[in-house]
RNA sequence: GCCUCCAUGGUCAAGAGGUCAAGACGCUGCCCUCUCAAGGCAGAAUCAUGGGUUCAAUUCCCAUUGGAGGUGCCA
């Protein structure tokens, strides 16, 4: 075995991915570079009753879309493949009777029916059920190979030491130790000849030279089981890395049945995935000596260190995502900004009947989600209606009747000026405003007002009736005057 | 029930025996300002509880409480 680091990240096909799942996909990924090592995908599939048609292309379109991009795996190829566990179905049983033979793994033939029966009875009294090792006792390996031979239907199961502790080291919880007598013999080899998780995972691993396994800690309890898997091959057990869920508060996970986004759910509200990555990495996890928080893929390889994480469960927090998305946002150069907004802003007005660049670029400052882009600028193709109660500022001292005063103040001025620009507009009202006799805000406020309709713009009176243009800005000035009395 | 794990503000977190217990989101107020946003400044808000150990515990140990996970021919 090579001393080079080489990481996996293990999904089922059964849906979307998951942002728990992503980031323990990054985490991994984040291990492997920084050590320079390789970045395997490999999909579990082993259930095909749980596989859900398309979630395997999902999944590769989801790693890209992330970043995460793996030296070895289904669609890329590697020296170990093939990577998809039904693809290496051929191989299990192999190494199951392995360790049948060695004496850690007998063939049991008891009904699934039978055994749900003792559940459901040892549940009843409130007992913790165990499989009783009937067919280790009653059934010798001869008989057992007659009945296979006959074509009984069997599965293989691990041979729990009764006594004694098993226990395994993790990089993130230390040593963790159980009594084997807590133990089942779980299923190695299902009825169908696929392997279970429990023991495609350690077969995999080791055949695939993986160096350090990571998955959520939903694990961490049969993690001693499998590490008595790799004794019984005599194979040197990985380092483990235990992570932690996503928490959708502190009771609940993150879960799509309660409507929690999934990673592509976020990219099509308008999230950027470099905002995503940013904080999901900083969900459980923080680095050393350093107060700083925006980070790229690369600071995160250089800067992680799974000494960083934290052992609880996160929540996760929506607002402050928000926060790093507006951040993300604001970085992207204006090119880059208005692609990405043109189709939130083309589902409520027609970007060539206006300075769609000038709009961008006013825009690009207060856009925290890209889905917020309609209702923040709907105002611009239709006036909304709105009550005059919205004319009143109370820092300003404006009220309906300033209002009043100030609109007839601009209109002849706005009927008159030499050319529609911002600079135009501003010049010639802020020059004109100090005959007024009023403050700047006690015009500029009802104007905004008057021809917007919106207590809040992305923008200021002079640059709102500038994107308005002339004709508009006048007609709903007339309108707003006419509604005043 | 049994087994494993976890526990710093509302949230993400730093701190690893002696700290005024960092920082960020959110919240409140102020400044800036033609609104909003951004930015700046200020503020409120945390060591779950009880026992130990120690000259000294948020930090180490134990218990309790709370939470999570496991207890499948699911992963």
């Amino acid at each position: 075995m090579s001393d080079v680091v080489r990481t996996r990240f293990a999904p089922s096909p059964t849906g979307y991915l998951h942002l728990g799942g992503l980031r323990t996909a990054l985490y991994t990924y984040l291990l492997a570079r920084k050590h320079g090592g390789k970045f395997i995908l490999r999909i579990e599939d082993t259930d095909q009753e749980r596989e859900v048609p398309g979630a395997v292309d999902l999944i590769y379109k989801s790693m890209h879309e992330a970043g995460l991009d793996y030296d070895e795996g289904p669609d890329v190829g590697g020296d170990y493949g093939p990577y998809i566990q039904t693809q290496r179905r051929d191989l299990y049983p192999k190494y199951a009777w392995q360790l049948v033979e060695s004496g850690h793994a007998y063939c049991c033939f008891c009904t699934k029916e039978d055994l749900d029966q003792q559940r459901k009875e040892a549940e009843a009294k409130g007992i913790t059920w165990k499989y009783n090792k009937k067919c280790l006792h009653e059934v010798s390996l001869e008989e057992a190979k007659r009945r296979i031979a006959a074509g009984e239907s069997y599965v293989i199961r691990q041979n729990v030491p009764t006594t004694g502790k098993a226990g395994f080291d993790d990089l993130l919880y230390g040593h963790v130790e159980v009594d084997c007598d807590t133990l089942d013999d779980n299923v190695l080899l299902k009825a169908d000849g696929l392997p279970t998780y429990n023991f495609a995972n350690v077969v995999d691993d080791h055949l695939m030279a993986i160096t350090h396994v990571t998955r959520g800690t939903e694990y961490l309890s049969s993690a001693p089981k499998y590490n008595l898997l790799y004794e019984a091959f005599g194979w040197q057990p990985p380092l483990y890395l235990h992570l932690p869920p996503v928490m959708k508060d502190s009771t609940r996970k993150l879960s799509k049945r309660y409507g929690d986004p999934s990673f592509e759910d976020l990219l099509a509200q308008g999230y950027l995935k470099e905002a995503i990555i940013n904080f999901i990495a900083l969900l459980g996890w923080a680095p050393k000596d350093t107060n700083e928080e925006f980070f790229s893929k690369d600071d995160l390889i250089r800067l992680f260190d799974e000494r960083g994480l934290n052992k609880s469960p996160a929540i996760f927090d929506m607002n402050k995502l928000t926060y790093f998305n507006a951040h993300y946002i604001r970085e992207l150069s204006p090119e880059r900004y208005a692609e990405l907004a043109a189709p939130w802003l083309a589902q409520v007005l027609d970007p060539a009947r206006i300075d769609f660049a000038r709009l961008c670029e006013l825009l690009q400052g207060r856009t925290e989600v890209f889905s917020q882009l309609p209702d923040m600028v709907r105002f611009l193709a239709e006036m909304p209606a709105f009550e005059t109660d919205l004319y009143v500022n109370k820092k300003s001292k404006t009220t309906p009747d300033v209002a009043r005063q100030a609109l007839a103040f601009v209109e002849p001025i706005l009927t008159s000026i030499p050319e529609w620009t911002e600079t135009c507009l501003h010049d010639t009202i802020m020059a004109a405003i100090p005959e007024s006799g009023m403050k700047t805000s006690q015009v500029l406020w009802p104007l905004r007002i008057a021809i917007t309709g919106q207590a809040a713009t992305p923008g200021g009176a002079f640059e709102m009736a500038y994107l308005l243009g002339r004709e508009t800005t006048l007609q709903r000035l007339h309108d707003s005057m006419a509604a005043l009395g």
